[in-house]
DNA sequence: GATGAATGAGTCTTCATTCAT
DNA sequence: AATGAATGAAGACTCATTCAT
């Protein structure tokens, strides 16, 4: 039931996302669904804290803390990421969706835990790693920062592709950027 | 009529823009808009292409070609934009949003002229910059393309605010990548 | 403008001819045709007056009088309104259409020239045939009434036939009630 | 439901039938109509498949075999037709308005229906009359022909009859048509 | 006379949500 | 706990008709 909203939601976004397609993908009836949920936002709302506390738990305390080089805690943090498609195959997509999340009745709640979102990869990211590697002049927040915008943008342009290619995708980039910055 | 649609379309996208919006902001009948339009995908249709044409008329021989570093003539080119806020105060945004247009009905022709809008920035942008200036190991179309994703990247946490505040939120970043990479 | 409205309300019945597709016939423009005829019931009741009359006009006269027998007088009849196609070649459709007109608003207006073209009917072809030509025990008035009934059922299966085909069509079955009746 | 919908493409046929009208008659919410049949063509056509099966059933079986004159066969069928009236009182009305049915939308699927009509009377009353009683030089299918023509061209104008009228004023012409060709 | 922009009530259809069983 | 029939507001779209120019 869960893993179905997942899936729906992540392929579509709140608003396109049908209760139809997700009772159908879960394999319910539509009666059960607002038994357990009362609403369609608050099935949204659930499933968006169920999927990001998921991400806490298994991204905190699975990078190894003794690599110090921004860049590269960044590419652990991705290929952590990709150990959680085995279990649940939509969830790092439906966190991207959720970061995206327009709609006017969820946009408010999702941008609530898309800031947590953030808040985790800078604890898990940022917090561990040495701002001595950084060139002078540019700060770690700003590299990090740019890392974290070209991230988004370049998720943007992979709505079609798998996780996997998305991060293969954007691994010369960040090579470029711990060159370029490093 | 076409500002009411750039708006409504701009701020919702196209599934959740709904002609009774767009009428409303227009001031006409419904009967008026289907008249014209006949459908709102025609609708949508005819906004890309014109606000993508009027994007080109505009950029196209505004940018002083003397000005061969990248990150300024980025720089030049949303400076430009800023210009045609009087005129068309929604079209910036209706453009970004249309790029990432994902609607099952809209989406095809918004990819096919996003794709003008990426060719156009090529030719006002990287056509002009000299590679020179690019440090060594990076390569032009790499500071471009990182250029590029954090734009997109960034304009997705500006969602709410004004062109203006976005360009000149986006500055600092521009100006930290033109350090690290020229 | 009048071709046009025969035309197009002779192939779609009075419901489903949209004003667009008459003026667009005729080259006019949306404007003119209220001018002339304030309504699309105006025009249409204008069109069965005139297409009715036109009727009464050319066949009155028209058919050999010397001719006696029912069934020859009646392929008279079918043979003289093909003469009337290469003026107004949906002149016979519409009538046909009008005949069997069912809306609402018009059903009312075309049943009552229904009415006129039947007892023209009467007038041409009984009028002048010779009863005692019919079998005894079953009377001119009935043969005719046969004779009518198989014209209109033969006609509603003939909806997308030429009027010449649907005469000729009709030929056999003439003959047939010819040879039983006389 | 299917009562109501019989009801109203009965007494309309496709076009001018409308969903409103449909679930105001059978006094239902918009919603249930199209939770069950998608669309207005989806009803049309279960009901379309619903009344010509039920009629096969009435039908078949319910005449007489022994009884070998063409048209009193007819005269047999049309009894049992009444029959159905106190069920569907609309049934038979549905019947003949979809065998005119010339809408776009509806009309191709109403013709294959309506040649399975036409299949289901001629196995009615054709297979089981015996020719040898059709006067010499007409011809069964002609006779049969003629009929069915007849009742198509007398049912035009009895679109406000009841059912019963429709069949007892049609009798005396069959009467006739008996004399003429027996 | 002639135009076509403008109207708005009406049509089919969708979808989150409720509730009796 | 579980079902699915039932609802109605809202969406896109049509079309006869009007009116300023």
């Amino acid at each position: 039931m869960i893993n179905a909203a997942v899936k729906i939601f992540a392929l579509n976004g709140y608003d396109r996302a049908g209760c139809d397609a997700i009772i159908k993908e879960a394999g319910i009836s539509k009666g059960l669904l607002f038994h357990y949920f009362g609403s369609k936002l608050n099935l949204y709302c659930f499933v968006v804290e169920y999927c990001v506390r998921y991400l806490m738990v298994e991204l905190s305390g699975s990078i190894d803390d003794r690599e110090k080089n921004l860049f590269d805690r960044i590419r652990l943090v991705e290929q952590a990421k990709l150990g959680m498609l085995r279990n649940y195959p939509y969830l790092d997509i439906f966190i991207t969706t959720m970061c995206r999340e327009e709609s006017a009745e969820a946009g408010e709640f999702a941008r609530q835990w898309s800031e947590k979102v953030r808040e985790l990869y800078d604890s898990v990211i940022l917090a561990k790693a040495d701002p001595g590697l950084i060139k002078e002049g540019i700060g770690m927040d700003n590299a990090a920062g740019i890392v974290s915008l070209c991230m988004d943008g370049y998720r943007l342009r992979c709505s079609e592709k798998t996780p996997r290619e998305t991060m293969e995708g954007f691994l010369p980039y960040l090579a470029v950027l711990k060159k370029a910055m490093t």
